[in-house]
DNA sequence: ACCGAATTTGAAAGCGCTTTCGAATTGACC
DNA sequence: GGTCAATTCGAAAGCGCTTTCAAATTCGGT
């Protein structure tokens, strides 16, 4: 049913009708009503390709898919975000897309997509330290936001991000309270912002409390299971094994476990783990008590305002930029405790 | 740049730019391959809201998100499936969306979907048992195809499944093979339709080599570690402990260890384990020995099929209802050895 | 050189909506 | 009751494309 049709049915014109769908104040109340009433009855909606052609908006909002990492690697936190931003978007009127940008080809990509007009605004998602594809989106001229920052950047946009070197620092402190002093450190592909950036936060933590810094005790990788046991292995065959581990995904942190269990460790006795918690709906860290003590911060929530904050940004092009900074909570589990005596 | 501004800048007729870079067949090939020129030179991009109106087509497909599971949960494998089925369409010059759709809410959320005429086709993922959404979705005229089936349901649709009771019978008779009597099910939510139908095999495999189904050892949630570590720990405290488990997911396989470990058992020797692995990106089943003998089917490689059907049944909607019924692999890993002799 | 068929190009209508601008209606006030 | 301002409504243009239909061009055959 298209507008043309719909407003003879109800013996109204078709600005009329529109303007009462639309909201717009040029139309009496009571006759909105009725209108309203009336598309429920006959179930119209404005045809959205029409609207949008119109308007020179499409409400849609994308978020790329970046086939940058090896196999197509998919970030385990990618649904969780997604799902909650999308429900943001759906308050907001907008829907959401994926947009696949192909390695080396970003610009052309993002050209593209920009004639196309197929969406007003875009998430960045898993920068790496210094991304591609901020300084092009900004070349360009489309609104978007990062999941994220990408720490050798200049330029100015605007983003959404965990306070991962605090987090880390503060796991890393809370291990050397505990009295450790050899701390393993299991963490993401260190490209990617979010990884070293926590690399940074565990170095701090150390180099502040005069502990040195040791190579062997840092690993980095696909936030796998099998890589946290193969690395935790590694590190606690070795002379001066390791008394805990930061480690920057769940996953893995249950991979670390296996390897220390294997040898007979007891977790939160004889070792102690530390490990990021996104929160993720299908991955959690125990039922009441969590089982490992985590830097936590949901995704979600990182979702919802990250899809607010786009959204402010699509309606007013020349906001300034924003930046929120979310601090993640070190939630104490069972997986630590203080350090063994060397005795 | 529009259609007009570009046609003019080249000094050609808007008809036969469109027709050049639609791949007409009216237009010279000498002439077509200028105009691709031209297009790439000056970066134009028909307007897809323009070219949507025009066309009555959006190119557009919709993923379903329902808000069904409480928590909004969603599932694990939902990157990984999206990522290759958006892999497909793209290449078919199809973007991707994604739709909420409210529980209880279903035949409004469509019938506006189908109204603002934004995607033309869907995917309906994860089914229950007795899924509301398929015979909406039938009803009101919108293409589809299921990730997965939905058993109590009469009417004819497409899907593209896992063999689910086949893989979990063969999984269960190769335990009982290998001496094993007493085997526990840890299964996924059993509203869900595969959880149902791997239960089916499951309890299938027992009956015909004479075993009695244990209810005590069949047990059903949301298929987290946590879950798996319980449910294990439960089992394996009473009298008559199970000496193998199935279990629906890997997340939670690496919980049945942690919970028989902790008692001191040894994983492929006093216990064994085969789980079901969809071959996620994020999520691997070991290196290159898998840890888990497991049923492998690639959620991937659904993902591609089940777009690809969807394409067709887009383009061609008098196209009968297609079936794609992918056979899980057995693969052997170091999770699963004889039963322990009871002596 | 000319005709008709085949090929190539172009003008313009239409897809379904929003929005401008002018017309019609209503109400307040003298 | 008449006038003017305020409110409400409607005709029509335009968003950028596709596609029909007709016109223009090319070309082979005589």
């Amino acid at each position: 049913m298209t507008l043309k049709e719909f407003s003879k049915t109800i013996g109204m014109s078709q600005t009329t009708v529109s303007r009462a769908l639309g909201g717009y104040p040029e139309v009496n109340e009571a006759t909105r009503r009725k209108i309203r009433e009336a598309a429920e009855q006959y179930n119209y909606h404005p045809n959205s390709r029409a609207t949008g052609l119109a308007t020179g908006r499409s409400m849609m909002i994308g978020h790329i898919l970046a086939t940058r990492t090896r196999h197509e690697m998919v970030n385990p936190i990618f649904g969780d975000f997604v799902a909650s931003a999308s429900k943001t978007y759906a308050e907001y009127g907008y829907d959401m897309m994926f947009t696949r940008v192909e390695d080396g080809n970003e610009e052309a990509s993002y050209l593209k997509l920009k004639a196309r007009q197929v969406l007003d605004g875009l998430v960045v998602q898993g920068p790496t330290v210094k991304d591609a594809h901020i300084p092009i989106l900004k070349k360009i001229g489309i609104p978007f936001v990062v999941h994220g920052r990408s720490s050798e950047l200049t330029e100015s946009y605007s983003w959404v991000d965990v306070n991962n070197r605090a987090a880390f620092k503060r796991a890393t402190q809370f291990l050397i309270d505990l009295g450790h002093r050899r701390i393993g450190l299991i963490n993401g592909l260190e490209h990617m912002d979010y990884a070293f950036r926590r690399r940074e936060g565990y170095t701090e933590a150390l180099l502040e409390s005069g502990i040195e810094v040791d190579p062997a005790l840092m690993s980095c990788d696909e936030m796998t299971e099998a890589f946290g046991y193969q690395r935790a292995q590694q590190m606690l065959q070795t002379d001066a094994p390791p008394t805990a581990f930061v480690v920057s995904s769940l996953i893995s942190a249950f991979g670390v476990r296996r390897a220390a269990e294997q040898r007979g460790l007891v977790l939160g006795k004889d070792f102690s783990v530390v490990c990021h918690d996104d929160d993720l709906s299908y991955f959690e860290n125990g039922r009441d008590v969590p089982i490992f003590t985590s830097t936590r911060s949901s995704v979600r929530e990182a979702g919802r305002l990250l899809a607010e904050l786009l959204i402010e940004k699509i309606s007013n092009p020349k906001m300034k930029d924003r930046h929120i900074l979310l601090e993640a909570a070190l939630v104490v589990g069972t997986s630590t405790g203080p350090a063994p005596s060397a005795g």
